[in-house]
DNA sequence: AATGAATGAGATTTCATTCAT
DNA sequence: GATGAATGAAATCTCATTCAT
């Protein structure tokens, strides 16, 4: 029997997935995942957030794990404050950012979701260090070399400890219930560096 | 309902509680509790690892949140390590006895689910501050004091800030991937303080 | 601390099983096994026609297979149809009895869904094998023995090839769509041994 | 809408049918049938083994149930062992052609299928019995005839009976987890025929 | 008091089918 | 005609909580 393969008849392109439907997933995503946390966050929800139904999710995101891991890569580098050349100015507004972005965003639920699903699905945790941690702890790092060079730190200074340090503070802050908002990052510059001056 | 606190189990008329049983399922779910986070921690998981069974713990504490409300009360305060007279050392031996209780306890997850929970069961988070999170400030913050007093540190120095990046440290260098044993507390001091000297 | 383990407070026996809903399960797993096949049979089914909640079936059987199996297990071997001596009546009855046990029961969709099933999930073949065709084999088989033991069969007829013949008369004529009541285990008793006396 | 039977793609306006993907749909949905049952065979698979879409199946088949009937039909006829004029070779042969198809093709898990689909979708059940259960009865029929006509079997014996026997030793044997392999042919007609013989 | 039984409310995932190019 | 997208309706299984001894 002579059967033409498939393939011969193909090259259509199917209906068009409706545009913003993958974007508005993940957004609804995202938001869930920082108002209540990975476990909580339920696809029901997301459909529900995003407009679309279950099965759409599943369409695109095998499990609700790769939902979750898809929703934490668009997280975008942090915002670069602009630099004005005095870096203590800039350290305290790449701290400002970070403190507000975190406050603005339920950072904090998120961050706790992905250190709290650390033994049970670590891919979060690796995400959010990949795409929100690192490149923040990058702005802050690159500040700190900057003032090592214009001589404003000791030159055998531990500039991955400081940045730590820096970063942390708002970690501590939080969890002690401390406020975090006026002031607050300059406060933090200070106690960490004010005296690193050689 | 008054509930009465563990061993104390001549409150009332009838039966008395088994003494041993209400430590065991705190003690459980206190572990669960750090392995798995709130949500993931489910009554029957304490009720196996505690020995007893789902109803006795309903006995103690009528809901899933209050017996991890409980749970989170029997966090004993830190331990002080002695104190030598050297501050310094003694700031390196209080952040080293930090880093090694969470990394030996899982404590990061059990910070993360409560985190995680703010927004769903504050109580969570405000029971952590008050057993884990305010006793071990405490002790740095009396060690920076002292320090101050010794004429180590500047006399304007604001020492909450300072504290705060002492222990956020820890955080950041967790959230970062970043190593936190050996050599980790003494680093931290240093960064923090070695400048803060006048 | 001194604490008593887990133990010494035991005893009880807890709230008893509802004395019918086990065999309520069965009993409609069974059926509707019998009715529906194994796939097409759900657990909100059973629960319904047993008169319990899902939760209730999940306690007794993890899962949807393990219930499959057990309500298998609850098939009693076939009836024996009195032995009157005269061997070549005892077989029409006991072929009589299986197509009737079949047709009453929905045996054939039973029949049908093990072997459905069995790449899929051996255990029903298995245990459809073990509690109704095997017994149901060995009384047909201990009756041609007793046949030849009378002289009623060549000594060297081949008594399992002929159990077969008997018992798959039966599948052979459902698969046809041909009638198999009355007069059916007679008609198949005489195809098959008629010949067979020396 | 009356269906074109597969290779007419002449019969309307519009662009023809791919010739070949009616074969595809069908020879994959005969396999899954085979290997999974109706129930756990899905319109996704088939079309992934097939190399189509889901929706180009529909566009043949309105739903599953029709596409399933369609594959039965493509069931061809059991092919004919050449007849040797030896009738009691010829049985033996049709016989093991019988079994060998049957293991070769995963046959019994179809047989089950369409038996346990009886009551919900009958159609499966008459399109087999048509399709594959008649054909094969037929050809053993017909070597029974003519055994009878060459004076080898009784002229009163029932033949549709010794049929049944004869075929449904296969099933009884599968069912029972018993060889019908080697020499099994040879056995069955033995003792189904074997003294049928005036 | 302590236990095992029982349950209602959900969560994830699957699937046949329909839709829009 | 062919395709990939989209969806509503389940199905299995889990869990906090309550009940009956």
């Amino acid at each position: 029997m002579e059967r033409t393969g498939p393939g011969d008849c193909r090259g259509a392109t199917g209906r068009p997935r409706c545009p913003g439907k993958e974007a508005a997933i993940l957004a609804a995503a995202l938001t869930l995942l920082s108002e209540q946390g990975f476990v909580r966050m339920t696809l029901d929800g997301v459909a529900r957030a995003a407009g679309v139904s279950k099965a759409t999710i599943h369409l695109r995101f095998r499990t609700k794990t790769e939902l979750a891991a898809a929703a934490l890569r668009t997280l975008r580098p942090c915002s670069v404050p602009p630099e004005t050349g005095d870096v203590r100015a800039d350290l305290a507004a790449q701290l400002a950012d970070f403190a507000d972005t975190l406050a603005r965003t339920s950072g904090m639920v998120l961050v706790g979701t992905c250190l709290a699903e650390e033994a049970h699905t670590p891919e979060l945790l690796e995400l959010l260090r990949e795409h929100a941690v690192e490149p923040r702890r990058a702005a802050v790092r690159r500040l700190l070399d900057r003032a090592r060079a214009q001589g404003l730190l000791r030159p055998e200074a531990d500039l991955d400890a400081s940045a730590s340090a820096l970063l942390g503070a708002f970690y501590a802050d939080h969890l002690a219930g401390r406020a975090t908002d006026e002031g607050w990052a300059d406060r933090t510059v200070s106690a960490v560096l004010g005296a690193l001056s050689p």
